[in-house]
DNA sequence: CGGAATCCACAACGATACTG
DNA sequence: CAGTATCGTTGTGGATTCCG
């Protein structure tokens, strides 16, 4: 993806298309929010956020570290260590993400309830 | 919002999973925001939008309206007219998704320069 | 322990055709 | 014009297994 040549569209090609494609990621904010009070191994993040594969979460770190917002440090030790943070561009992420996660905080409970009153009639 | 202190998954029944389930939508966010400036067709968000079919607009549509996010408002006439809008709520979390895309905006050209470093070696 | 590789079920998405 | 129905393709995500 990257490439929205259809042409005149108001959101195609603009910037917040970027935000919306690393967001979209099923498992990335999630992941961003495991790393925010610091570096973690991966063993952490898998029992930090809870629910993830092995699978999954070395595929969205890799995607994170290639869009510069996580680092991987690998130490060269027996066993193996490897260690995951936040770089200074995934921080300044973190602002947007925690307004919405204050969003769900104070509206978590009328989304909840029109769910409820759609589901119900 | 998920404090740590709880020990096990963090963030596996905070409400910011339902900000994320909201956002991870493919099309709700770019939907969301082609209601942002006032209420549109159905027609005019498929030409708006660009790129999306008219079975994933609906789709998006009815989703978001089933969380309480935008009304449709369908007028008996011939041919027939309905208009999508956003609600209070819908409103409200327009906010944390401007956050994002100015995000996008300033920070748009690092992540593509570090996708850029990343693919090259 | 970190993660790559394989396999597979299933959901997402798009294109098309059709209804009201 | 708005929406449904069907179908085919592609992608996603989990479980498992093996390698460093």
């Amino acid at each position: 993806m990257g490439d929205f040549t259809g042409g005149d569209v108001f959101l195609a090609d603009c910037p917040a298309r970027l935000a919306v494609e690393i967001i979209t990621d099923k498992w990335a904010v999630v992941t961003l929010y495991g790393l925010s009070r610091g570096p973690r191994r991966h063993g952490e993040l898998i029992d930090l956020i809870g629910g993830i594969s092995k699978k999954m979460l070395t595929q969205t770190l890799r995607r994170l570290t290639e869009h510069g917002l996580v680092t991987r440090i690998a130490y060269a030790e027996v066993p193996p260590r490897v260690e995951y943070a936040l770089t200074e561009l995934g921080t300044t992420l973190m602002t947007p993400i925690e307004m919405l996660t204050k969003w769900a905080e104070q509206n978590g409970a009328a989304v909840v309830a029109a769910q409820e009153a759609a589901s119900a009639q």
